[in-house]
DNA sequence: CTCCTGGTTGGTACTCCGTACCTTATAGAC
DNA sequence: GTCTATAAGGTACGGAGTACCAACCAGGAG
């Protein structure tokens, strides 16, 4: 019935044919034969493609993975705190690329619990990801792995808090919310050992600069655990 | 009214078997057929006890979320860090009782893909259910909704920090590891909106204590946000 | 041209999960 | 005893995913 591009590869034809089924008649109506039959292919042709049913919703998953790791892979010390931070810009980029398409996704899974396990397994991935890393990066801290694992939950808390607001069309600058999501998160990424914050109390003396600075050398010195 | 003990040893034979089977000739190769027949049972009975494969692995799932959510529910506003702790604490304590039985879950489950994507929707439901609360505990807060999130999330992955340890035969006193884990992970929430943490310069001065209160007081009134 | 070869597709058959439906047995209630 | 409710087993069915085979379609090589 409805033309298809002639150009559009038979993987695309069937993610096209499975969404539009699956928007008229729901997940579990839809076959896995109904799909193949709309592309116009063969059932084998559908599950040599994509293994399973579910595949055909989440395609993209291994290449953000790739993304991801290579970005985080050119950080240097000095970096770290940015590349984290754009490692998430470069999955939320994607979903805001995908536009219709990726809020029509989240209708669907929001829908089909079978298909909310499978997203949260693929969560579950980004946060071993980033945890890979930073276990790493903060393995001089005190506490530090579990501090690695506690922010690379924030890191994909705060990703996907914000990727659902834009899903929900809840935001118009996903991207700017994103960097102060990531303020938030970061919070907690403090390699060199310092303060969350510091605050500064200021009484009058008579002392000299110098003196006060050498009062508060050995005090700053050897902090308490 | 009461449960019938008659039922409970069905489904305590039927989940002894399952178990004994995926150890044999892992999770794939038993039949729920297998499984059935190996408790005494007919394939229906199995169906009837536990809907599903994966159910038999995870049977006491939707109990731990109701104790989470009671606990939550009882909290009162000055007591509200500690019923989070406390909630996971619930929930390390089911593991750390199952003993043995939740080593085996823990090797069965890490051997298969689909268990694991079963596991995470798991997860999630319990940190759903703390962003749940903290939704509305934190709602007054700058970034209230995104913090609850991010807390949530700590929440959740430092118990399972903690619990992975234990499963692995990393730590003989998991609950002193949560209460630690635990007081890292809070630092994230400060309903009062203090400072996560504080310092105290003390410089000599010839002034008494009383007026260096009475000027500490204005500084500490109007905090910068 | 035919023959061969490798790769892609479609078709058929099979196992198993999960559900629906129906029958049977057991245990009180009366 | 009978009646009824509840738990159990049995059978049948649809659909996912796999295995295997047959058909087609390149493009060489002779």
């Amino acid at each position: 019935m409805s033309e298809k591009p002639r150009s559009a590869t038979t993987k695309d034809r069937l993610v096209a044919a499975a969404y539009e089924l699956f928007e008229e008649r729901g997940f579990e109506a839809t076959t896995a034969e109904d799909i193949a039959r709309r592309a116009g292919v063969g059932r084998t042709t559908f599950f040599r493609a994509f293994g399973s049913k579910d595949d055909v919703i989440f395609p993209e998953h291994d290449l953000l993975l790739g993304r991801i790791d290579e970005r985080l892979a050119a950080a240097t010390p000095a970096t770290r705190a940015l590349a984290l931070s754009e490692a998430t810009r470069v999955v939320l980029r994607h979903y805001l690329d995908e536009g219709e398409l990726a809020r029509a996704r989240y209708r669907l899974v929001g829908s089909v619990p079978a298909l909310r396990a499978r997203e949260t397994g693929g969560i579950q991935q980004y946060q071993r990801l980033f945890a890979r890393w930073l276990r790493e990066w903060l393995s001089d801290l005190p506490d530090g792995q579990l501090r690695a694992h506690l922010l690379a939950a924030d890191l994909v808390a705060a990703h996907n808090y914000v990727l659902r607001r834009w899903l929900r069309d809840q935001t118009s600058d996903p991207e700017s919310e994103l960097d102060q999501a990531m303020r938030v998160a970061l919070e907690r990424y403090q390699p060199s050992g310092l303060e969350p914050s510091s605050a500064v109390v200021v009484l009058r003396t008579s002392a000299t600069s110098a003196a006060i600075q050498a009062q508060l050398q050995p005090l700053l010195d050897n902090e308490t655990p």
